[in-house]
DNA sequence: AACTCCAATCGTAATAATTACTATTTAAGA
DNA sequence: TCTTAAATAGTAATTATTACGATTGGAGTT
């Protein structure tokens, strides 16, 4: 859980922004980017419609996805956690990349200044302009870890 | 089009893992392999159905599929080009990245030394080990930079 | 070469995430 | 308060991917 007082700015980031691109403020738009902003754990769209139910029990599935849409398109929350069967989203707005666990699907978030200044190599450039930069280290996370060596000692165990 | 040799050169080394394996190398197979390794362009599964057919007209949907997780998990392959809805695929497997323009999905290998041998930042190494990394620079080709600029041009036309 | 066996394939059906549609509701400006 | 176009709810449609059951064929053996 981030902290409520980040929540709200973003949240009213958020608002400033509806007004200046005419769209309307409403209270789902609202309630789902609380939603989001408020966890760490980058949920997935039907995660989202759950929680954010909860708040406002006719929330459509049709809203959470145009809305998630929405907020993508206005830079307020990115899409994360690359080939996968489902899109996880982020409404962590400073410059960061991530850590995904390939067996339990955790994702966390770090940061890091070489990763984020890196050159652009020549190669590219010559294949066009680049706007942004998305890494993502995979591995184990240490939770699956722990577990994996569970189950390892468990080799030939009674029934 | 890549080199008919490299091509054959990863054909045969795909036979050697079905034979250490015990996995039959079955001429649906070989073919899908043969065409994603010919191709540069990181085509999709449809993709590779449609052109595969044209020498194996009997392939099914499933078998595409099949062979594709098969390969994926047998590292002859690789699954890339993050957050879009369909997976793209990759026979490279010398060690290397990607540039994805975001207007037209074309997607372009490069190499970079420096961002192979990334250091792990200590933030994630608390989080768990690292096996892989993933990175794609994102941006839009030359291709539909000069296509926006004619459009950009036309501005005012007469109808 | 013929025989055998089980993995692999084909054709199609099922699943699951995401998007589209339409009648109804509501934010926000007058 | 009144008005209006944009947004929502509920549901249907779409699309990529996976699953299923009957049939085929790779590869080892005789």
């Amino acid at each position: 859980m981030r902290p409520k007082q980040q929540v709200e700015k973003r949240v009213a980031d958020f608002l400033e922004i509806c007004r200046r691109q005419g769209v309307k403020a409403t209270h789902q738009r609202t309630e789902i980017l609380r939603e989001l902003a408020g966890s760490e754990e980058h949920p997935d769209a039907e995660t989202i419609l759950t929680r954010v139910r909860q708040r406002v029990p006719t929330i459509s599935v049709d809203t959470i996805y145009r809305t998630l849409r929405l907020l993508e398109d206005s830079g307020v929350i990115a899409r994360v956690g690359s080939m996968r069967d489902r899109a996880r989203f982020d409404a962590n707005t400073d410059r960061h990349h991530h850590f995904v666990c390939t067996e339990c699907e955790m994702i966390g978030d770090f940061y890091s200044d070489a990763m984020d200044q890196f050159p652009v190599p020549q190669e590219v450039s010559e294949m066009g302009s680049v706007e942004g930069v998305y890494v993502e280290l995979r591995g184990i996370c240490r939770k699956c870890k722990q577990k994996a060596m569970k189950t390892e000692g468990r080799t030939g165990e009674k029934p």
